[in-house]
DNA sequence: AATTGCCTACCTACTAATAGGTAGATTCAA
DNA sequence: TTGAATCTACCTATTAGTAGGTAGGCAATT
């Protein structure tokens, strides 16, 4: 078998997500999709919160292993960025996942289930790290020059990010993604 | 009456809708707030993307009395930009109105009513309009000097405003808003 | 080799609760 | 006494989730 139900499962769940948010999708929905019945979807991930939270176990573990390999496999801080910018923005322009899912499911935080929201909690703390870090080795190395703090700094990027997603999907123009997000690293260069 | 029925569906509308978005409320919550019966709410607002139809215009009409005024009272642009982002701020951290109930929706924009869509896009394009012409003031008194056109500037701001909000709430932090938002406006500085 | 038991995966058929929405009677104020 | 506001009482569709059963694979026992 190429993919188990499972990984189908998720990935379903997962766009399912990414275009509505926890309350705007049903296991009906993931049925009709994969073609299976929605018990069989119970079967497999026994509660609606239980499915979301393997899905971002799933997704923190892609996401770490992504910047992991960036942080491995590109040495300038400036190209790293450049190269988390670059997934958003080919991401958006395919259309192929036009939104991150803890984003999405960061805005109704509020009432998810506890266990979903650490999830998400712990991916914006994550992803922050890593930026502030990316941003530190970028100072010590003269590449950058921040003028607040760099995890201060990893907020605004981190934020810039989010919003051009949503301003990308409010306008229906994903080219506004770029123009956003783009100009941020040329304010970072010394 | 100090306030009709409407004006209360509509209040607690809004506060349910930023707190989870067109498919995290329904009737039967806002019935129970304001403690009438479900019916009664379909008297006033037959369906759902009525009600929020209504509310998105009620909203915009606010907004853009509230920009006007900023406009109309503040001469410097620096001040009516940080008016902006003031009022954001105190929402944010009274928790009084900890998002803007047009980003919340626009984040679901795929699976909302035609209807309350467009009213979203609309606000999107009313301030990022606002913020573009009062770049533009700035630049023309010489206390702005902007590296990209107003309107790629402008939506750098918007950006920045919903990625913060998004951050605040996902952190549970109030005051990361501020800490984003605040040093955008020293970057326009000249 | 055949049987037994267990397992995974899936099914049909159901439940209780909730969704948005409707029909028609009643109350109440102008 | 008309009309708006609210009510009770309902409807249909959908929600997440459950009960109970079937088909086939796998392995140990006979």
């Amino acid at each position: 078998m190429e993919q188990t139900t499972s990984e189908k499962i998720l990935d379903v769940a997962q766009t399912l997500v990414v275009a509505g948010g926890y309350n705007g999708f049903s296991y009906a929905d993931i049925s009709e999709a994969i073609g299976i019945r929605k018990a069989s979807i119970h079967h497999h991930f026994p509660t609606k919160a239980q499915l979301v939270s393997v899905l971002l176990q799933r997704y923190a573990k892609q996401a770490e292993d992504g910047l992991n390999a960036v942080s491995a496999n590109v040495s300038n801080p400036v190209d790293r960025l450049q190269a988390y910018f670059g997934h958003w923005q080919s991401c958006i322009t395919q259309t192929s996942e036009p939104f991150c899912v803890c984003a999405m499911l960061a805005s109704e935080i509020e009432l998810l289930p506890e266990e979903v929201a650490a999830h998400v909690r712990r991916h914006f703390e994550n992803l922050s790290r890593w930026l502030a870090s990316t941003l530190t080795q970028g100072v010590k190395q003269g590449q950058f020059r921040l003028s607040v703090a760099a995890e201060e700094e990893a907020q605004i990027l981190m934020a810039s990010v989010h919003g051009a997603m949503l301003s990308a999907r409010a306008f229906g123009r994903p080219e506004i993604f770029a123009a956003i997000v783009g100009p941020q690293l040329g304010r970072l260069s010394p």
